[in-house]
DNA sequence: CTATGGCACGGATT
DNA sequence: AATCCGTGCCATAG
């Protein structure tokens, strides 16, 4: 029902080749994607990419109409369908990984959003030594989602051949920048440091200290009774400690500043990169039809020099065979290209669709989606619909980045209106408790379930739950 | 006895 | 075929 305008026949693969690359093609985020163009535009003389024009009004580059797809919306479109299409967007590129490219000294990337590490970076690039910035950045790519090191600092010595002492030094520079903690070892590290830097603005409990630096086995476990003991306090001093704690330090240094622009997948270590698809209303105007665009990381489009087809008929018979094969490789590479765009932009087209509530009003509205439903729909084999989504990113309207695969997410919606729940009732409540109310709202969920929800969240029990700061 | 986290199982998903 | 997710049961802490 939602291929209105879209023609499949005539992007049907011909050979087992076509289909393999193609496939391969889908998968690739936008970096490899931009990698593997790259590379077959400088070894294959026969693949041009031709700079297209601008949409007079909108100034986006047109790939393939004459029409813009944006200003002028195809006829049979429905006035609240989205527009989807492919969009040639270079000038959007900006460097992601962590390279020297990225310790250039006030570059504009006009990036949407920075990756964590590049965040890091930034603050402390001019205070270090040139010859010690491959090397933070090397330690900033060993981050999890929690902003916790996920190597051994001794490895990276290792991995350099230089000193530990010069790895612990750049490791505290990162530590101390925002967000504070962020590069230590453990959790226990992170709120030590954390600990520190709060001394300059304001006091901290010699207990607070206390607990952290060697009684966090009994503080994980909440064990209040067995702190007192051990430091000789009452156990009152103990709670008080403890909220102290809870209320001003972050075991996660990841958690607090990227939360919001990321899904806390446990996979996520490709989470903070640019977006693969564009999604906006229409000058920013909520008014407008929604458009979507599926960033090619390149100007322009791919195509076939047609000199050089011509020039193979005057070649040299030495020559012939070695111009033909790249002139097949490159018309194969031009289809592939265009399938996988063409399959992306059905498969937006119809998610789009679907979920549009999620896309408008947050992850509250988002409906429970299968890949399996969505082959159907668009009557492609489910592998397809799965490398089209695996590892992509999407910007949303509200300039957030999520996941692709977070609009296939079972348990987003249920898990958000969770978060309301807690955030909004003053009063702690049980895991229990959140079930019944959960269940008025609709959602049947296992109480243990509820459970796995708080901690995906990074969500205290409720016990050690009071005013949880949220920035 | 209640609340919660760990382990593991079955079914859905990829 | 491998993996992920929801859930049930059980142990443990309070």
């Amino acid at each position: 029902m939602f291929q209105t305008h879209f023609q499949t026949q005539s992007l049907r693969p011909l050979t087992t080749a076509h289909l393999a690359q193609t496939m391969t093609l889908l998968s690739l985020t936008i970096d490899e994607l931009k990698e593997q163009i790259d590379k077959e535009l400088s070894s294959n003389p026969a693949l041009e990419l031709k700079e297209e024009r601008r949409c007079p009004t909108c100034h986006r580059l047109l790939p393939e109409r004459t029409v813009c797809p944006v200003c002028s919306r195809p006829q049979n479109a429905a006035p609240d369908e989205p527009v989807v299409f492919v969009s040639p967007r270079e000038d959007f590129y900006t460097s992601t990984h962590v390279t020297d490219d990225c310790l250039a000294d006030e570059q504009d990337y006009s990036p949407v959003s920075d990756d964590l590490p590049t965040f890091v970076l930034r603050q402390i690039a001019p205070e270090l030594q040139v010859e010690d910035r491959k090397l933070a950045a090397y330690i900033l790519a060993h981050l999890d989602e929690d902003g916790l090191l996920t190597i051994k600092p001794v490895e990276v010595a290792m991995y350099y051949h230089i000193p530990l002492s010069r790895v612990e030094n750049v490791r505290k520079m990162i530590q101390r920048a925002e967000p504070v903690g962020v590069g230590s070892v453990s959790t226990q590290e992170a709120l030590l440091v954390q600990i520190e830097t709060l001394k300059d603005t304001m006091i901290v409990p010699d207990l607070a200290r206390l607990i952290v630096s060697s009684g966090m086995h009994s503080l994980s476990h909440r064990q209040y009774a067995e702190l007192a003991r051990q430091f000789d306090v009452a156990v009152k001093q103990v709670q008080l400690a403890v909220k102290f704690i809870s209320e001003n330090l972050n075991p996660f240094p990841g958690r607090s500043h990227w939360g919001d622009m990321r899904q806390p997948s446990s996979s996520g270590v490709e989470v903070y990169r640019r977006p693969d698809i564009i999604i906006s209303h229409l000058n920013d105007d909520p008014a407008n039809p929604l458009v979507v665009e599926i960033v090619m990381p390149v100007c322009g489009t791919l195509h076939v020099n047609p000199l050089f087809r011509d020039a193979i008929h005057l070649a040299t018979d030495e020559n012939k065979d070695a111009m033909r094969n790249d002139y097949d490789r490159a018309s194969l590479f031009v289809k592939c290209m265009q399938q996988r765009n063409h399959t992306m932009t059905r498969m937006m087209f119809c998610l789009v669709v679907m979920q549009k509530d999620f896309i408008l009003n947050g992850e509250k509205h988002l409906k429970p989606v299968t890949r399996v439903s969505i082959s159907k729909d668009l009557e492609v084999h489910e592998s397809t619909i799965s490398r089209a989504v695996s590892g992509k990113t999407v910007q949303l309207p509200n300039k957030k980045i999520v996941p692709l695969s977070s609009f296939f997410d079972r348990s987003l919606n249920v898990r958000t209106i969770l978060k309301d729940i807690i955030t909004q009732e003053d009063k702690p409540l049980s895991d229990s408790e959140l079930v019944e109310l959960l269940a008025k709202k609709g959602f049947e969920v296992a109480r243990r379930t509820v459970a796995k929800y708080r901690s995906m969240e990074g969500i205290l029990p409720a016990h050690l739950r009071r005013s949880i700061s949220r920035a």
